[in-house]
DNA sequence: CGGAATCCATGTCGATACTG
DNA sequence: CAGTATCGACATGGATTCCG
Protein backbone atom coordinates (compact mmCIF):
# COMPACT_ATOMS: atom_id res chain seq x y z
CA UNK A 1 0.00 0.00 0.00
CA UNK A 2 1.07 3.56 -0.70
CA UNK A 3 0.37 7.09 0.80
CA UNK A 4 -0.55 7.88 -3.25
CA UNK A 5 -4.14 6.20 -2.38
CA UNK A 6 -4.83 8.57 -0.10
CA UNK A 7 -6.25 10.86 -2.93
CA UNK A 8 -8.17 8.14 -4.33
CA UNK A 9 -11.33 9.33 -5.50
CA UNK A 10 -13.91 6.62 -4.11
CA UNK A 11 -16.50 6.87 -1.55
CA UNK A 12 -14.45 6.51 1.52
CA UNK A 13 -12.37 9.38 0.61
CA UNK A 14 -12.86 11.46 3.88
CA UNK A 15 -11.83 7.54 5.77
CA UNK A 16 -8.78 8.05 4.32
CA UNK A 17 -7.68 11.09 5.23
CA UNK A 18 -8.62 9.98 8.75
CA UNK A 19 -6.20 7.47 9.08
CA UNK A 20 -3.79 9.59 7.70
CA UNK A 21 -3.61 11.28 10.71
CA UNK A 22 -0.76 9.54 12.41
CA UNK A 23 1.33 9.67 9.30
CA UNK A 24 0.67 14.24 10.08
CA UNK A 25 1.71 13.12 13.37
CA UNK A 26 4.68 11.61 12.15
CA UNK A 27 5.78 14.53 9.61
CA UNK A 28 4.89 17.12 12.30
CA UNK A 29 8.40 15.92 13.71
CA UNK A 30 9.98 16.64 10.97
CA UNK A 31 8.31 20.24 10.22
CA UNK A 32 9.35 20.98 14.06
CA UNK A 33 11.95 23.80 14.12
CA UNK A 34 15.43 21.64 15.21
CA UNK A 35 14.64 17.69 14.50
CA UNK A 36 15.94 18.26 11.14
CA UNK A 37 19.02 19.88 11.95
CA UNK A 38 19.74 17.24 14.91
CA UNK A 39 19.17 14.78 11.93
CA UNK A 40 21.95 16.19 9.67
CA UNK A 41 24.48 16.46 12.45
CA UNK A 42 23.67 12.87 13.90
CA UNK A 43 24.17 11.14 10.09
CA UNK A 44 27.88 12.10 10.73
CA UNK A 45 28.77 10.80 14.51
CA UNK A 46 26.96 10.97 17.85
CA UNK A 47 27.14 14.05 19.48
CA UNK A 48 26.93 15.18 23.23
CA UNK A 49 24.48 17.22 24.62
CA UNK A 50 26.43 20.28 24.84
CA UNK A 51 28.59 19.51 21.39
CA UNK A 52 24.34 19.92 19.76
CA UNK A 53 24.05 23.00 21.58
CA UNK A 54 26.69 24.89 20.53
CA UNK A 55 26.27 23.28 16.87
CA UNK A 56 23.31 24.35 16.49
CA UNK A 57 23.05 28.56 16.26
CA UNK A 58 19.70 29.79 18.29
CA UNK A 59 18.55 26.91 19.97
CA UNK A 60 17.29 27.04 23.66
CA UNK A 61 18.91 24.14 26.08
CA UNK A 62 15.03 23.49 26.75
CA UNK A 63 14.33 23.38 22.96
CA UNK A 64 17.20 20.70 22.17
CA UNK A 65 16.25 18.38 25.98
CA UNK A 66 12.23 18.58 24.57
CA UNK A 67 13.41 17.70 20.59
CA UNK A 68 15.82 15.08 21.91
CA UNK A 69 13.28 13.68 24.41
CA UNK A 70 10.68 13.37 21.44
CA UNK A 71 12.67 12.14 19.40
CA UNK A 72 14.61 9.17 21.60
CA UNK A 73 10.33 8.26 22.06
CA UNK A 74 9.80 8.32 18.97
CA UNK A 75 12.97 5.70 18.38
CA UNK A 76 14.96 7.91 16.34
CA UNK A 77 17.99 8.51 18.83
CA UNK A 78 19.37 6.72 21.69
CA UNK A 79 20.77 8.44 24.70
CA UNK A 80 23.45 7.13 26.58
CA UNK A 81 24.42 8.34 30.21
CA UNK A 82 28.56 8.01 31.29
CA UNK A 83 28.02 8.66 34.75
CA UNK A 84 31.52 10.20 35.06
CA UNK A 85 32.21 13.25 36.93
CA UNK A 86 31.16 15.80 35.02
CA UNK A 87 28.59 13.27 33.71
CA UNK A 88 28.37 13.01 29.92
CA UNK A 89 25.31 11.74 27.43
CA UNK A 90 25.70 10.76 23.79
CA UNK A 91 22.89 11.00 20.96
CA UNK A 92 23.21 8.79 18.51
CA UNK A 93 21.11 7.79 15.49
CA UNK A 94 19.03 4.58 15.50
CA UNK A 95 18.50 2.36 12.38
CA UNK A 96 15.45 4.22 11.82
CA UNK A 97 16.54 7.68 12.66
CA UNK A 98 19.13 7.13 9.70
CA UNK A 99 16.86 5.04 7.55
CA UNK A 100 14.85 8.71 7.84
CA UNK A 101 17.77 10.63 7.23
CA UNK A 102 17.53 9.64 3.44
CA UNK A 103 14.26 11.30 2.69
CA UNK A 104 14.73 14.66 4.94
CA UNK A 105 17.78 15.10 3.08
CA UNK A 106 16.06 14.81 -0.59
CA UNK A 107 13.32 17.05 1.15
CA UNK A 108 16.31 19.32 2.72
CA UNK A 109 17.65 19.61 -0.98
CA UNK A 110 14.44 20.46 -2.63
CA UNK A 111 13.65 23.30 0.03
CA UNK A 112 17.09 24.37 -0.71
CA UNK A 113 17.02 24.37 -4.52
CA UNK A 114 13.62 26.55 -4.67
CA UNK A 115 14.50 29.02 -1.10
CA UNK A 116 15.00 31.75 -4.11
CA UNK A 117 11.78 31.44 -5.85
CA UNK A 118 9.32 30.90 -3.08
CA UNK A 119 11.55 34.09 -1.61
CA UNK A 120 10.49 35.54 -5.01
CA UNK A 121 6.26 34.42 -4.77
CA UNK A 122 6.44 35.50 -1.10
CA UNK A 123 7.33 39.25 -2.48
CA UNK A 124 5.11 39.34 -5.11
CA UNK A 125 2.43 37.87 -3.08
CA UNK A 126 3.56 40.15 -0.57
CA UNK A 127 3.24 43.12 -2.95
CA UNK A 128 0.11 42.59 -4.38
CA UNK A 129 -1.82 41.96 -0.88
CA UNK A 130 -3.51 44.97 0.46
CA UNK A 131 -1.33 46.98 2.08
CA UNK A 132 -1.31 46.43 5.89
CA UNK B 1 26.03 23.04 -2.82
CA UNK B 2 24.28 20.47 -0.82
CA UNK B 3 22.42 20.47 2.68
CA UNK B 4 24.94 18.23 3.50
CA UNK B 5 27.29 20.38 4.24
CA UNK B 6 25.64 21.75 7.13
CA UNK B 7 26.46 18.54 9.04
CA UNK B 8 30.35 19.89 8.34
CA UNK B 9 33.20 19.94 11.27
CA UNK B 10 33.98 23.54 9.97
CA UNK B 11 34.89 26.38 12.46
CA UNK B 12 31.98 28.15 10.64
CA UNK B 13 29.86 25.43 11.77
CA UNK B 14 27.30 27.48 13.75
CA UNK B 15 26.76 29.75 10.58
CA UNK B 16 25.70 26.78 8.77
CA UNK B 17 23.14 26.37 10.88
CA UNK B 18 22.52 29.63 10.65
CA UNK B 19 22.27 29.29 6.66
CA UNK B 20 19.72 26.67 7.68
CA UNK B 21 17.07 28.80 9.22
CA UNK B 22 15.20 30.09 5.75
CA UNK B 23 15.11 25.86 4.79
CA UNK B 24 13.74 25.09 8.28
CA UNK B 25 11.21 27.82 7.42
CA UNK B 26 10.30 25.94 4.45
CA UNK B 27 10.26 22.36 6.24
CA UNK B 28 8.26 23.90 8.78
CA UNK B 29 4.94 24.34 6.16
CA UNK B 30 5.53 20.47 5.47
CA UNK B 31 5.24 19.86 8.82
CA UNK B 32 2.16 21.98 9.37
CA UNK B 33 -1.26 19.77 9.91
CA UNK B 34 -2.78 20.44 6.28
CA UNK B 35 -0.04 21.05 3.55
CA UNK B 36 1.08 17.65 3.06
CA UNK B 37 -2.89 16.46 2.72
CA UNK B 38 -3.66 19.37 0.25
CA UNK B 39 -0.96 18.16 -1.81
CA UNK B 40 -1.50 15.01 -2.30
CA UNK B 41 -5.18 16.02 -3.26
CA UNK B 42 -4.35 18.22 -5.55
CA UNK B 43 -1.69 15.91 -6.80
CA UNK B 44 -4.24 14.55 -9.05
CA UNK B 45 -6.94 17.57 -10.01
CA UNK B 46 -7.72 21.20 -8.95
CA UNK B 47 -10.35 20.91 -6.59
CA UNK B 48 -13.23 23.83 -5.53
CA UNK B 49 -12.98 25.07 -1.45
CA UNK B 50 -15.37 23.15 -0.44
CA UNK B 51 -14.88 20.16 -2.71
CA UNK B 52 -11.14 20.27 -0.36
CA UNK B 53 -13.32 20.67 3.13
CA UNK B 54 -15.28 17.69 2.80
CA UNK B 55 -12.34 15.79 1.68
CA UNK B 56 -10.34 16.49 4.23
CA UNK B 57 -11.60 15.13 7.47
CA UNK B 58 -11.05 17.41 10.54
CA UNK B 59 -10.28 20.46 8.98
CA UNK B 60 -12.23 23.59 9.61
CA UNK B 61 -13.06 26.58 7.53
CA UNK B 62 -10.32 28.61 8.98
CA UNK B 63 -7.08 26.47 8.77
CA UNK B 64 -8.08 25.50 5.04
CA UNK B 65 -8.06 29.18 4.37
CA UNK B 66 -5.05 30.00 6.29
CA UNK B 67 -3.21 26.84 4.77
CA UNK B 68 -4.14 28.09 1.36
CA UNK B 69 -2.92 31.31 1.35
CA UNK B 70 0.25 30.53 2.57
CA UNK B 71 1.29 28.00 -0.30
CA UNK B 72 -0.35 30.83 -2.54
CA UNK B 73 2.05 32.90 -1.17
CA UNK B 74 4.74 30.17 -1.15
CA UNK B 75 3.83 30.16 -4.68
CA UNK B 76 2.56 26.44 -4.40
CA UNK B 77 -0.54 26.56 -5.11
CA UNK B 78 -3.05 29.16 -7.99
CA UNK B 79 -6.12 30.20 -6.82
CA UNK B 80 -8.26 30.43 -9.78
CA UNK B 81 -11.46 33.01 -9.14
CA UNK B 82 -14.64 32.90 -11.43
CA UNK B 83 -17.16 35.17 -10.59
CA UNK B 84 -20.15 33.36 -11.30
CA UNK B 85 -23.16 33.09 -9.16
CA UNK B 86 -22.52 31.22 -6.89
CA UNK B 87 -18.86 32.24 -6.92
CA UNK B 88 -16.62 29.32 -7.93
CA UNK B 89 -12.65 29.39 -6.72
CA UNK B 90 -10.26 26.38 -8.02
CA UNK B 91 -7.22 25.69 -6.92
CA UNK B 92 -4.31 24.20 -8.40
CA UNK B 93 -0.80 23.27 -7.50
CA UNK B 94 2.04 25.40 -9.49
CA UNK B 95 5.12 23.78 -11.29
CA UNK B 96 6.86 24.30 -8.04
CA UNK B 97 4.03 22.22 -6.42
CA UNK B 98 4.18 20.02 -8.25
CA UNK B 99 7.55 19.23 -7.92
CA UNK B 100 7.41 19.28 -4.10
CA UNK B 101 4.73 16.46 -4.54
CA UNK B 102 7.73 14.26 -5.23
CA UNK B 103 10.27 14.33 -2.41
CA UNK B 104 6.94 14.74 0.51
CA UNK B 105 5.57 11.19 -1.33
CA UNK B 106 8.75 9.77 0.13
CA UNK B 107 8.65 11.38 3.10
CA UNK B 108 5.14 10.18 3.47
CA UNK B 109 6.14 6.76 1.98
CA UNK B 110 8.60 6.47 4.90
CA UNK B 111 6.23 7.51 7.83
CA UNK B 112 3.61 5.27 6.42
CA UNK B 113 6.40 2.20 6.73
CA UNK B 114 7.38 3.51 10.06
CA UNK B 115 4.97 3.98 11.73
CA UNK B 116 4.55 0.62 13.96
CA UNK B 117 7.75 0.97 15.11
CA UNK B 118 7.18 4.16 15.90
CA UNK B 119 4.25 3.52 17.49
CA UNK B 120 6.12 0.29 19.04
CA UNK B 121 9.19 2.60 20.21
CA UNK B 122 6.55 5.34 22.03
CA UNK B 123 5.01 2.63 23.91
CA UNK B 124 8.23 1.37 24.91
CA UNK B 125 9.49 4.53 25.88
CA UNK B 126 5.82 5.45 27.46
CA UNK B 127 5.99 2.36 30.42
CA UNK B 128 9.44 2.67 30.98
CA UNK B 129 9.38 6.59 31.72
CA UNK B 130 8.51 7.46 35.40
CA UNK B 131 4.59 7.36 35.80
CA UNK B 132 2.78 10.59 35.82
C1' DC C 1 -20.15 29.45 -2.16
C1' DG C 2 -16.11 31.15 -0.36
C1' DG C 3 -14.56 33.49 2.53
C1' DA C 4 -13.32 37.40 6.69
C1' DA C 5 -13.63 38.64 11.60
C1' DT C 6 -13.85 37.71 16.29
C1' DC C 7 -13.27 35.07 20.49
C1' DC C 8 -11.03 31.83 23.16
C1' DA C 9 -8.56 27.46 24.58
C1' DT C 10 -4.48 25.21 24.15
C1' DG C 11 0.29 24.60 22.61
C1' DT C 12 4.86 26.15 21.62
C1' DC C 13 8.92 28.37 22.73
C1' DG C 14 12.48 31.44 24.97
C1' DA C 15 14.51 33.33 29.17
C1' DT C 16 15.79 32.57 33.56
C1' DA C 17 16.92 30.21 37.63
C1' DC C 18 18.10 26.20 40.05
C1' DT C 19 20.00 21.03 40.70
C1' DG C 20 22.91 16.71 40.94
C1' DC D 1 27.85 18.91 32.11
C1' DA D 2 23.31 17.90 31.47
C1' DG D 3 19.62 18.63 32.68
C1' DT D 4 14.65 20.23 35.47
C1' DA D 5 11.22 23.91 36.91
C1' DT D 6 8.64 27.82 36.28
C1' DC D 7 6.92 31.81 33.94
C1' DG D 8 5.14 34.57 30.42
C1' DA D 9 4.94 35.94 25.46
C1' DC D 10 3.34 34.45 21.41
C1' DA D 11 1.49 31.24 17.86
C1' DT D 12 -1.79 27.71 16.53
C1' DG D 13 -6.16 26.10 15.81
C1' DG D 14 -11.34 25.40 16.64
C1' DA D 15 -16.06 27.40 16.99
C1' DT D 16 -18.98 30.79 15.75
C1' DT D 17 -20.85 34.65 13.37
C1' DC D 18 -21.32 37.65 9.51
C1' DC D 19 -20.88 39.12 4.59
C1' DG D 20 -20.76 39.69 -0.74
Amino acid sequence: MDVTELAAHTPAERRDTRSCLKITQVLSRIGDKWTVLIIILLRERAYRFNELKRSIDGISQRMLTLTLRNMERDGLVTRTVTPSIPPRVDYELTDIGRSLAGPVKILGDWAFEHLGRIAAAQAMFDAKSPDT
